[in-house]
RNA sequence: GGCGCUUUCGUCUAGCGGCUAGGACACAUGCCUCUCACGCAUGGAACACGGGUUCGAUUCCCGUAGGCGCUACCA
């Protein structure tokens, strides 16, 4: 048994954004791909001239080269087993579709789509096979004069795959095994359009991974039921040796209620479906994305891996090289996966920390801007070290106050506020204050004030050195008051660390403006 | 309706005939503590149902029910 060079195909049809489902998908081949030391290839499927939309396979390349996805050939990469993208293959199509023709495989028919809607309305279950398709106007019905001469008068017509009936067709499917479905019930797809001039899927599919050497055909579990027709296929042209393996992926599915994952969710619930933000040509409607939301591109890959396979063992955590190892077929789950975008915020969050402060600075500098405020790289990535690890409030997709762990760069914002902007007013009536600002509080914070005032090193470690031994001395424990000075609530990092941040001037400044205040 | 796939904690899952059914997210509690946290510890929480096969089924087989998908001159 010689042992065939992997080569799998990532070939989405460029109607739109890249859904995230898609992207696992693209990642699972990828993985695949390198684990065999095989290559990737990017195809466009674009022959529904209908639907297609323009900036689509832009966005598509784009959306994996931010994902650390990369393809070895295809649109835009190159290689020679081109062209990539189907509308440049017509000949290609039409030649095969030429030799199914005269080797009584597929046969052409005149039925107009109107002339077939109303025979589905008169006949519910009508559908275009064996059963069925002698009562038509096709080419196995008329004589091969008439049909000379239809064609001649420009007569629309498309090309039918002539599937034989009561065949028990098997589907070998590394994910699911074997799958059998009778070709009875398979209906003699269209192959060729009149429309467009163009294959259907299923035709340009299987000569697109046949000539494009494909030896896996790594996919969602919507293809499951065409599959046999696909197997049908190869074994019309006579390519069944060489048949690519098949793995049909489960389907992400969304977070909450039944259906597979849609836009829709993302809007309702608050979180992207897409990888990149998507500006709809034609309706104009942005779309958000994970990289724009705050999302590094490894903790997407990371979570999305993880959604439908797992290493078979409790390690979650991986890196790409590591997935590439691990990955396999065969522990892939078999059943759709919901959607969890609290641990995909969870998984941000992990990996955001791997990262060194001064990583998070350049966004972080952009959300103080945006507040109008001005700092350094080195303050800000101070504020990041001392912030990093404390917990937001947030609103869920059910209009519920929750809490989370800093999962983006944006959640620091609500966090940080005071240690660029004073606090200006003070909340009465709010819990901490209430508990930690009493009669006699304004007057151990007049002293404590004229003790700091009188530290020459007002570092961390400089501060602690006259500062315990006083509170030692005078029993006044003045750290929540002091928070309520400088933060204005029971929020904030350590308070040596934060007056040391804003620097002595500024943190007596702030404690008179909160004794006069609240006294 | 027909055909196919599928079914373990709320969610993602481990399990491949014998386990106190394991982990992660989420949730709750405790410890730590100058706040909120982090961290650490602890806890609640699952084999859809009914038949078989077997000495023994979460695991194998068959039904039923639920979920998902497909059923276009869309992919």
């Amino acid at each position: 048994m010689t042992e065939k060079k992997v080569r799998v195909r990532f070939a989405p049809s460029p109607t739109g954004p890249l859904h995230i489902g898609g992207v696992r998908t693209a990642l699972y081949n990828y993985l695949f791909a390198r684990q065999h030391g095989g290559e990737l290839i990017f195809r466009i499927e674009d022959t529904d001239s209908t639907r297609f939309v323009p900036g689509a396979e832009e966005y598509i390349i784009e959306a994996f080269r931010w994902l650390g996805i990369k393809f070895d050939e295809g649109v835009s990469f190159g290689g020679n087993h081109g062209p990539y993208r189907q509308s440049e293959r017509r000949d290609i199509y039409k030649k095969y579709v030429q030799q199914l023709l005269d080797a009584g495989k597929a046969y052409i028919a005149f039925d107009t789509p109107e002339e077939l809607d109303a025979k589905r309305k008169e006949q519910a279950n009508f559908q275009y096979d064996a059963s069925t398709r002698l009562q038509m106007r096709n080419s196995l019905t008329l004589s091969s004069e008439e049909v000379e001469r239809l064609i001649s008068e420009g007569c629309q017509y498309v090309v039918r795959f002539k599937i034989e009936p009561g065949e028990d067709v098997h589907v070998d499917d590394l994910i699911r095994g074997d799958v059998v479905i009778n070709s009875s019930i398979l209906d003699d797809k269209v192959l060729f359009k009149s429309a467009d001039q163009l294959p259907t899927y299923h035709l340009a599919n299987i000569v697109d991974d046949h000539l494009m050497e494909v030896t896996h055909v790594i996919r969602g579990e919507e293809w499951l039921p065409s599959a046999p027709l696909h197997v049908l296929l190869y074994r019309a042209f006579g390519w069944q040796d060489s048949m690519p393996r098949f793995a049909h992926l489960p389907l992400l599915l969304k977070p909450v209620g039944n259906g597979k994952l849609s836009k829709r969710d993302g809007d309702k619930l608050g979180f992207p479906v897409f990888p990149l933000e998507w500006h709809d040509p034609k309706t104009g409607e942005v779309s958000s994305g994970y990289r724009e939301r705050g999302y590094l591109p490894q903790a997407v890959c990371n979570f999305l891996a993880l959604l439908g396979w797992n290493p078979g063992n409790d390690q979650e955590l991986m890196t790409m090289d590591e997935m590439i190892r691990l990955f396999d077929l065969s522990k892939c789950s078999k059943n759709g996966a919901k959607f969890d975008y609290v641990k995909a915020a969870w998984f941000n969050h992990q990996y955001l920390l791997q990262q060194p402060d001064e990583a998070w600075t350049p966004e972080f500098d952009k959300l103080l801007r945006a507040q109008g405020i001005e700092s350094t790289a080195e303050r800000e990535a101070e504020v990041v070290r001392m912030m990093k690890l404390k917990v937001i409030e947030y609103t869920d997709g059910e209009g519920n106050k929750k809490k989370r762990n800093v999962s983006f760069v944006s959640d620091l914002w609500p966090l940080c506020k005071f240690f660029f902007v004073a606090p200006a007013e003070f909340d009465r009536e709010d819990k901490f204050v209430r508990k930690n600002w009493k009669e006699g509080t304004a007057e151990e914070m007049r002293q404590f004030a004229e003790k700091l005032a009188s530290i020459e090193d007002f570092s961390v470690e400089g501060q602690k050195s006259v500062i315990d031994p006083w509170t030692e001395q005078t029993g006044i424990r003045p750290w929540n008051a002091w928070r309520i000075c400088l933060v204005g609530a029971g929020q904030g990092p350590d308070m040596y660390e934060l007056a040391a941040f804003l620097g002595k001037e500024e943190t007596l400044r702030r404690m008179h403006h909160a004794i006069e205040t609240l006294a």
